[in-house]
DNA sequence: GTAAATGCAAATTGTTTGCTTACTG
DNA sequence: CAGTAAGCAAACAATTTGCATTTAC
């Protein structure tokens, strides 16, 4: 792998983000500093670093892959209204799970693990109660 | 949801399997049977159970969707060489994962969590000692 | 100077949708 | 019969690929 300028930008754009980028998200991000930067380039460069895991690709139920500057094993929650998926750190119990977890790497000789609950998330849940259901399905256009 | 000889169809098939199949392989089984069935419905339909949760769509990094006919919450792992997608049941700690997994679904709201292990799975960990690394990447071209 | 990476566009793949006809209750 | 679902084909969206050019070592 050597070195490039777009996959710089790529990495270092992933990981300044706390929320779980499209690879066209990232596109159109970065399209503003560089404009010559191609949609292609971003999908393989990506696929490039996820395999090398530097970073995440996740697992998800979702339609798009969404990609994650924080290649350390965390967990996600994916909220069945508004499609986001979100980093769930400092949840109760985490850190018997984060136990649990290990143990079970080590013994299984997997390296890495995923886990994502699904559930509506705060501020969708606050949103209900106002004005309970408008819209059938929230669908995913809103990646998190 | 009204009845349909298709559907029923289509959940018998998933659930008379241990792997976890694509659409378009339940529809390429069914053909046999069946060969007007026509893979949007088959779409339709997988769509259909999973909202209804009678079926899981599974969350996983591949590029195509994959289902499972048991609903139950349970545990993957993803091989890196072959793709394929494996029920991890009975596994060491399993009975302490599930347990802190209820108390965080508890504290959370969350209704459901899929758990994807990743690394390289047994059938293919033997084959390696044969002969090492004849093709570059597996791919995933066997679902699990 | 050779291998790897880019940009662009075209091709491919997976999934969804529109519409007409056929079932189900 | 009124509402769902199926079949089929066309549309769509996301991702991958081929190829000519550029960049990195």
């Amino acid at each position: 792998m050597n070195h490039s300028t777009q996959r710089d930008a790529i990495l270092a754009e992933l990981r300044s983000l706390t929320c779980h980028p499209t690879a066209d998200e990232l596109h159109a991000r970065l399209r503003n500093r560089m404009p010559r930067l191609s949609l292609g380039t971003v999908y393989r460069n990506l696929e490039l670093l996820a395999e090398h895991r530097v970073i995440l690709k996740l697992a998800t139920a979702g339609s798009q892959k969404r990609f994650d500057g924080n290649a350390d094993p965390h967990h996600h929650m994916r909220c069945d209204s508004c499609g986001r998926i979100r980093d769930m750190h400092g949840m109760p119990h985490d850190g018997e799970l984060e136990a649990v977890l290990v143990k079970i790497l080590a013994s299984t000789g997997c390296h890495a693990y995923q886990l994502e609950l699904a559930g509506v998330c705060d501020e969708c849940r606050g949103k209900a109660v106002q004005r309970t259901n408008r819209t059938k399905r929230g669908g995913e256009k809103n990646g998190g």
